[in-house]
DNA sequence: CTGTGATCATTT
DNA sequence: AAATGATCACAG
């Protein structure tokens, strides 16, 4: 499978002081193709952060360095990384294949107030309706600061992408909205499942019991299976793959 | 605690 | 080897 891991550094003028927020989907892009073929430790670098040994005590680094280079403003609650043009930035693990080796977070879910809540007006459509993604080397025997960061693409959902992630998100919904929250597991939902998503397993949150009553739980998360990215990110290279040969 | 960024580490 | 449940750091 072709993920191609561009080995072409694009030279840029660099003054990683403050990146300023990108003022259109192609400038974002621009930006992206810039960071390929660079290590995270090159970046690291011109961001003046160090980098750690490992990713065990700073799971999300690579993504916050990647918000970093291309200027996404940290820190907004429940809203996408790039706001005013329309954009969520995911940092995606891949393997030697070019296949992810982690299941990709999307949002939390809700828990409570859940009464009427539809797909269309949900803050997991608003978070999928466009995503950046950066593939990064993510196999743990390659020290962190010499992974490659690969080729980013822009992905929207189809209308039949969508379709199968509104699925899942009812049949997650339905459980929550009829207090079984505890009967969830991750092998839930064919392509969107629900995990805990804590900082432990003794984290809680309200949530719904059986009758309606209050209750406390696990706090969880949305998150893509690997099948559902791996086929995202095949589906992108193979038909770049072709225009190249169209040429 | 909630939500941001996710990967770890044990089980299957 | 892949998948699931658990976990890490930080801002507010």
């Amino acid at each position: 499978m072709l993920l191609a891991l561009s080995m072409k550094k694009i030279e840029w003028i660099w003054d990683m002081v403050m990146i300023p927020a990108p003022t259109s989907e192609a400038e974002l892009l621009d930006r992206a193709y810039a960071l390929a073929g660079f290590t995270l430790g090159e970046l690291a670098q011109k961001c003046h952060i160090t980098c750690p040994v490992d990713l065990r005590r700073e799971k999300g680094w690579v993504g916050m360095l990647l918000e970093t280079c291309l200027g996404a403003t940290a820190g907004n609650k429940q809203m996408q990384d790039f706001q005013n043009i329309g954009i969520e930035l995911k940092s995606i693990p891949i393997s030697y294949t070019g296949k992810p080796l982690e299941t990709t977070f999307v949002c939390v879910a809700p828990l409570k107030d859940v009464h009427g809540l539809t797909w269309e007006v949900s803050n997991i459509r608003n978070k999928i309706l466009k995503i950046l993604w950066i593939p990064v080397e993510g196999e743990r025997e390659i020290p962190l600061c010499e992974r490659y960061v690969g080729m980013p693409l822009i992905w929207q959902p189809s209308i039949e992408e969508e379709a199968q992630l509104k699925a899942d998100w009812e049949e997650l919904m339905e459980f929550i909205v009829l207090g079984k929250v505890h009967q969830i597991t991750a092998q839930h939902g064919e392509h969107l499942q629900l995990r805990p998503k804590a900082a432990n397993s003794k984290a809680l949150t309200k949530a719904y019991g059986v009758n309606g009553q209050p209750i406390r739980t696990m706090p969880r998360g949305f998150y893509f299976r690997t099948q559902f990215t791996s086929r995202i990110l095949a589906n992108h290279f193979m038909l770049s793959n072709l225009d190249i040969t169209k040429e």
